[in-house]
RNA sequence: CGGGGCGUGGCUCAGCUGGUAGAGCGCUCGCUUCGGGUGCGAGAGAUCGUGAGUUCAAAUCUCACCGCCCCGACCA
């Protein structure tokens, strides 16, 4: 491609609402402009760019007899209720009317449609496993989009489904997907990791999240050298040793005034007392059903635990007049003392059913937590004397200082970016949707399901966000929208110009692109450019060099260029490709 | 949804104690230059987000709306 004629708007400054690296610099490329919030226009640079990775995905998910279907993103409205979704999916749920007035959603995801398709044409064991994918553009209605391509409300996915005979067919199905994503972002170039990843309401060991490392990512890893994983959403933690206290040093409780102070952060600058001494008190409504959760004042409560432990469909914050309807106080002065007898039923507010502490509190000595009245904390509260939970349980979210679940060394934790998404679905969506097979008894059986996701558009981003410096970009070869970028110094002479055709020419001939620029331009503003989109490889023609029948290679993560015989191309260029997996 | 900020050529921004618009980059033409965004000259391009109000006069002041961004709440 000549770049005199490639639409590729460069731009020496990034807009000023790109809010993360990887976003600017695909602004600046002329990879992609925005028209809406959370919606972007790709450009061809970029188009290049999705449709390399695209092809990767499809090459792996081919090999393991994945086929390639295209779903509908407008979607009636019929087939959601079918599942429920229609009404459980939420404002992100991009709703639509038509002249008719039926109502339609578009698509953020596909399994109403693709499990409605299969339900009417396979209904034998003999058409199992299927497994079925699409490239298709998806819509949810981010609350706040941001991060550019990162978080986008409109994205490109690729969403994959599988279906099943047998529980085990299907788990052994998840193996193989899994082995497929792992060689789909080796190629991308991507240093990424497999993660254990909350499954929502099904449990098990059943979902895994594939993460691009960058210390940029929205969601944080739990780590171990064991070999342990997950996403913080999920990762357990085992229980540290359990430590007795000499009974002379614990204290006796007492009130303490906090005028005002609500917050543990506030109440420990204000006492002087580190946070890890606190009782954080939380109220939910699991399934309707108030339930007080303790954890330490510096950890955060895992809602997933929470929710699984409980056995709970749908868990959320209870409302204030909830909290301090139980508590008997205003929000924010709530303490587990006594708890239970200072609930004061409202009208339309449960009893208490539960308290659910943290097992990091067992080690919790003199700790302070709300007094249940307003303006008042207490101090010197210790488990078991002071207060007995119905239960202590793993339910915060694993922090600094937490032991890895398997082998009790202590985790470690590092950011990550979401690209893809492995889950076994179980019979969830094919019962409600009545997708059934006969086994080879003739009896009705619903088919086991998974589905695999990956963010094409997200994996994009990551690439950028995981290589890049301050010139610009830095492709893996694998995903480069073009292997070459080719320059011209002096393009008008003829000299040169021949030269760089002949070798335009062997790019091509090697089964490689290039990007030429034969542009009118000084060379600096070519080599800005060049570095700015980041091709992994440079090739310089310019009389300089051309007079010793040479010209200049370097490769963009290099710092130095070396000289190339213009005889030897072809062969250089063999050695080239195959550094392309 | 709550709090904050911003909308001025394609991009980055100035002008905002009222007198209907500027710069840099980009673009066009000419000359110049040719290994890291060359220099000079000449141009084109803006109903200053929309609507209403105040005023002799509004980019500038007031109100409403729209859009965008940041922080928070929320979330398969």
């Amino acid at each position: 491609m000549k770049l005199s004629k490639f639409f590729m708007p460069t731009l020496r400054e990034a807009p000023q609402d790109a809010d993360n690296i990887s976003v600017k610099l695909m602004f600046r490329a002329g990879m992609i402009r925005k028209l809406a919030s959370g919606i972007y226009e790709w450009l061809p640079l970029g188009l290049r760019v999705l449709q390399k990775v695209e092809g990767i995905v499809r090459q792996e998910l081919n090999r393991v007899d994945g086929q390639e279907v295209r779903l509908p993103v407008i979607q009636p409205k019929e087939l959601w209720m079918e599942t429920g979704r229609w009404q459980v999916y939420g404002k992100e749920l991009l709703r639509l009317t038509d002249r008719k007035d039926s109502e339609f959603c578009f698509a953020p995801t596909a399994e109403e449609v693709i499990t409605n398709m299969v339900r009417r044409d396979v209904n034998s064991y003999r058409q199992l496993p299927i497994l079925l994918y699409q490239f298709g553009l998806k819509f949810r209605d981010e609350i706040r989009p941001r991060f550019g391509v990162m978080r986008s409300r409109e994205f490109i996915m690729k969403d994959a489904y599988s279906f099943h005979a047998s529980d085990g067919d299907a788990q052994k199905w998840y193996g193989i997907l899994y082995g497929a994503y792992e060689k789909i972002f080796t190629r991308c170039g991507l240093a990424y990791k497999p993660v254990e990843a909350d499954s929502g309401p099904i449990g098990g060991n059943h979902s895994h999240e594939f993460m691009v490392i960058a210390d940029t990512g929205e969601a944080e890893i739990a780590l171990c050298a064991c070999g342990y994983a997950a996403n913080t959403e999920k990762a357990e933690v085992s229980e540290a040793p359990a430590r007795t206290a000499d009974p002379s040093k614990l204290h006796p409780m007492r009130d303490v005034p906090t005028p005002g102070l609500y917050t543990v952060e506030d109440v420990a600058k204000f006492l002087k007392i580190n946070k890890k001494q606190f009782i954080k008190t939380l109220f939910f409504l699991a399934d309707g059903a108030p339930v007080m959760a303790l954890v330490r004042g510096d950890h955060e409560l895992n809602e997933n635990k929470l929710r699984r432990l409980l056995g709970a469909a749908d868990l959320e914050k209870a409302p204030q007049h909830i909290y301090e309807a139980i508590a008997g106080c205003p929000a924010g002065f709530a303490g587990p003392v006594e708890i239970k007898t200072k609930y004061a039923p409202g009208k339309d507010t449960k009893p208490l059913t539960k308290v659910i502490a943290d097992n990091a509190l067992k080690n919790v000595f003199n700790g302070v937590s709300g007094a249940n009245k307003g303006d008042t904390h207490t101090t010197g509260i210790n488990a078991g004397r002071d207060y007995a939970p119905d239960a202590f349980a793993d339910i915060h979210v694993a922090a600094e200082g937490d032991l890895c679940p398997k082998c009790k060394a202590p985790l470690g934790f590092k950011r990550g970016i979401e690209v893809g998404q492995t889950f076994k679905l179980g019979t969830k969506y094919s019962k409600s949707l009545k997708c059934n097979f006969s086994d080879e008894h003739q009896k009705e059986m619903p088919m086991v399901m998974g589905c695999y996701g990956i963010g094409i558009t997200r994996t994009v981003a990551a690439a950028i966000e995981q290589a890049h410096d301050d010139w610009g970009i830095i492709w893996p070869p694998a995903i480069a929208p073009f292997e070459f970028s080719l320059v011209s110094i002096e393009s008008g002479d003829k000299a040169v110009a021949e030269a760089s055709a002949a070798v335009y020419a062997a790019i091509e001939a090697a089964g490689m692109e290039a990007l030429w620029d034969e542009r009118d331009e000084r060379p600096g503003v070519k080599f800005k450019d060049a570095d700015l989109i980041g091709l992994p490889w440079r090739i310089v023609v310019s009389s300089k060099t051309l007079k010793d029948g040479e010209c200049e290679f370097k490769r963009r993560a290099e710092k130095d260029a070396m000289r190339w015989k213009l005889a030897e191309i072809p062969a250089k260029l063999k050695e080239l490709k195959a550094e392309i997996k």
